[in-house]
DNA sequence: CATATGGATTGATCTACATCAAGGTGAATG
DNA sequence: CATTCACCTTGATGTAGATCAATCCATATG
């Protein structure tokens, strides 16, 4: 079992500025967990009595209806956190996009670190309301957005989030994995899986991106792409 | 100026349990301000140096795309919180959709006393915590449901928000009044104007719901109109 | 009282995306 | 090495909702 201090989620998530006495305590609560591609981490309303951050890989919250449409609601990348203090049961399904490793806290001693611990709270609370900000833009992409904006929108957050967590190869072009199958996307998109095939196939007849093998993408010029999702030049930040 | 003890605020929002000292503080830096229907509060990337909660009206947030195109992701009823403390500027155009009486308090001091006094904090992330489970049920609304089932959650959403601030006749039939414009449900919605008019007419027709004079919207059966939200029966709550 | 004015409604038409359907591709498996 | 399986692509057609345009209605205004 790693240590913590050696543990992706100390560059976004809870226990970033955790020291001495409550790393040892944040030790005793914590084990972490692996899940294949495709896995199911838990379903809505099942017991979830844990949070838990990503070490790596990607995890999806979805939203089921009763006839099986299905809506994405988060995209969980290394760092962030899943799981809400105060709540027993998952409020969505909760699944591996890719293999996944989550660092786990079991819930209750999480909370009673939390009451002694004011800056887990504070750092839970930004964490939140970056969540929000993020769900925020989510929705004028999908109430406003074309299929082409959509899809030129959802590369370029992934790409923006991949640079971040490690830097690419800065000759002008930008390549990276995607991680989501067609359908994955459409669920986050609010499409068919057809109509992102078709529109991902127009960006790159176009020329605004390369694909190589299944999953590869390359942007050889990522301003162009941006143009391309319909946001301010200089628009903020996504998920 | 009200007491903060007689200020609607109280039921949800973040003095809701303080006292004492903790609420004399709260009282210095509280100011009220009101605006009339139609005037913004705040614009997307202004200024905004305080936090307010809602006393009387209804408030939105939008987000506006270069050519104009918008989308609603906040709507404020009474109680309901505004502003990112930590956060400079507005991200968001903050519009009165009604007439509106805010209780403001200045970012700055809000923030210094969240630092001392925990439970503003707690109570914070609750709220926003609530505010991205509402915010996730929309994305499912904007993602994936008709126009039909749009406006049928959105009357369902402001009847049930209504029924909570004050109880309405029981009997059977629920009378309340729907505060917003076409526009602003288009917005919500993530639809046209016409499209929302052409589907409120169609549930009239159907009985489903009754209008009285422009505003005012009778569901003589709630559990009737619920079937139309496309939500599981037991479904949750929005917003 | 005539007349703006700011919604709201309703109709006719168009189109972006969904739906239905048929192959294609590449890695895994016996 | 053939076969399967999961995933992706592309085509043909259908349709929900957008767009364009006219009219209505209630309240406000000189």
């Amino acid at each position: 079992m790693q240590e913590c201090k050696d543990c992706p989620i100390r560059h976004r998530a809870v226990c970033a500025r955790c020291e001495g006495d409550e790393l040892a305590q944040l030790e005793q609560i914590k084990y972490y967990r692996s899940f294949e591609a495709g896995q199911t981490v838990v379903w809505a309303g099942d017991k979830m009595d844990f949070v838990a951050s990503v070490v790596t890989g990607i995890a999806t919250l979805s939203q089921t209806m009763e006839d099986g449409r299905r809506q994405m609601v988060g995209l969980l990348l290394p760092s962030d956190f899943a799981g809400r203090p105060g709540r027993e049961t998952s409020a969505y399904d909760v699944t591996a996009a890719t293999d996944l490793v989550m660092c786990c806290f079991r819930k209750k001693p999480f909370e009673n670190l939390m009451l002694n611990t004011p800056h887990i709270g504070q750092r839970l609370l930004e964490m939140t309301l970056d969540e929000l900000d993020a769900a925020r833009e989510w929705m004028l992409l999908l109430g406003r957005k074309t299929a082409r904006e959509k899809i030129a929108s959802l590369i370029c957050i992934i790409a923006r989030r991949d640079a971040s967590l490690q830097l690419n190869a800065a000759d002008g072009e930008l390549r990276f994995d995607l991680p989501l199958t067609r359908e994955a996307m459409s669920e986050y998109l609010g499409l068919t899986l057809e109509t992102v095939s078709r529109q991902v196939s127009a960006l790159r007849k176009e020329g605004l991106i390369r694909t190589e093998g299944k999953r590869q993408i390359v942007i050889p010029d990522f301003d162009a792409l941006l143009e391309e999702t319909g946001d301010d030049s200089d628009g903020g930040f996504l998920i």
